[in-house]
DNA sequence: CGAGGCTTTGAACTGATTCAACCGCAGTGG
DNA sequence: CCACTGCGGTTGAATCAGTTCAAAGCCTCG
């Protein structure tokens, strides 16, 4: 009924709970305690004498995969450092990337609807996450007033995201990078980083492909952009000067050339 | 801190509770029963004592507003009956369409996050849909085991058919209108009716906008699959002949012509 | 130092847009 | 009853934005 579960799903994944811990043994024992969660998911609720529930940390080093497209569901996860990838595989074996999780970010979702995760969630940079049971956040709910409507509201904050990103569609090249960089650029902020100057964690192509164009092309319009003045850049350090222009950036009517 | 904030915000909208009633003062009485409203999102929870709470319904005629972008959000709907369409308002006042939520469509999530709504919510015809109220939904989540995750359920289902609208990225015209209308194909399917000819809900430029192409454009790749044997239409209704085909319509190799 | 991944640059090509005209139908009003 | 108007849809022709292919430059890391 929905065809995206008629991907080819590849083989299970090496990284359910246990493999993880094996991969990392030494530092896995990591946790964070229940109002540290809701800190970084910015979520406000009574936590009454569960404050200091005790949840396990997961990491994944560059490259290794959190969970792919087609295993079972078990948990969702706040992406306490690092930055993450999420790709869904298409039909024809292309992969489509389809965001960029990272600190505060709530990673996941797309299992819960189908039992099944539809989208592979790779590491770009070692990172940490937050493991949430879904018995937890079950029980959470039913006893803390308060944190359900904070899961409904990082959940509902992802569909904004992915809204916004709709939202790019029949923009022009540049617009799209200029408003994926003020993306990004809100997102650090947010992190408490700064806002402005930034590091791109993700290659050209994964940008390329988040997009929708070509990597040469994300290329030729990080140099437009760099040429008209609003950013500059060397290697993957990004530095905004004209939030504004990038945000109103649009494809100008045709036959209309420069005036004055 | 998410620039979707700065949209130019409309006007409040005309459609605030009150006044949706004056709209529709004869039949506006309508309402379903909880267990009603749980048939049709798909949720198994156990309703107690619940069962027979009632309600609300609201109605929206074809080009009425259901919310605007900005309007505070008070609560979610769910599609009983008819055709929507979301929209964002882009800072440059251009219009992008995000969404056609139909029967069973969980609707108004996008105003969770920030209080207020992000999209502008329209009917494509005459529409009905069950009001939702977020108090209802709270007290529901405490008391009816699995109330909650049925939400949860639907929260990401919607955001898992983002997830596939945002996989076409990256695929030619015909094939992101191939993946179209076989989306709309299994959503009719779901709601009980035939799964492969139906009625475009939607005009050809809001096709064209969902799916970030010209209208022109979206004319002649229909007219191309209906050349390619793949559906047949005649106005706005379509029959699909070869789903398969549909789904796995790829860009082909470049220099590489017909074999045979 | 060398290999391989990432990035940039160049040049040809093409899919899609744009602009413009036209068709057909529905509703309106004379 | 029929011209008139407006909207949705189709078709055609010119143009362009972005892709593709190719090659070279540049970092990083073993």
């Amino acid at each position: 009924m929905f065809y995206m579960q008629e991907l080819p799903l590849r083989a299970g994944g090496v990284f359910d709970d246990d493999a993880l811990d094996l991969t990392v043994p030494a530092v896995a024992a990591q946790s964070s305690t229940l109002a540290e969660l809701c800190t970084l998911l910015d979520i406000t609720a009574e936590l009454q004498n569960h404050q200091h529930l005790r949840l396990r940390h997961v990491r994944v080093h560059r490259d290794q995969t959190l969970y792919r497209a087609g295993q079972p569901f078990k948990q969702l996860y706040a992406v306490k450092a690092g930055v993450l990838k999420a790709v869904v595989l298409d039909v024809n074996g292309r992969e489509q990337v389809v965001g960029f999780p990272m600190k505060g970010s709530l990673v996941g979702v797309d299992g819960i609807a189908y039992g099944q995760h539809m989208v592979e969630m790779v590491a770009l940079c070692d990172s940490e996450l937050i493991v949430m049971p879904m018995s937890t956040i079950r029980m959470l709910g039913r006893c803390c007033p308060g944190f359900s409507r904070g899961i409904y509201y990082a959940m509902s904050g992802e569909l904004a995201r992915e809204l916004s990103v709709n939202m790019r569609r029949g923009l022009s090249t540049k617009a799209r990078l200029g408003r994926f960089l003020l993306d990004l650029a809100d997102r650090f902020a947010a992190m408490g980083y700064a806002r402005s100057v930034f590091n791109l964690p993700m290659p050209r192509s994964d940008i390329g492909n988040y997009l929708g164009m070509a990597q040469e092309t994300v290329s030729r319009a990080l140099l437009s952009l760099e040429e008209d003045g609003l950013i500059s850049l060397s290697q993957r350090t990004v530095c905004i000067h004209d939030a504004e222009a990038l945000l109103t950036l649009k494809r100008l009517p045709r036959h209309r050339a420069r005036q004055t």
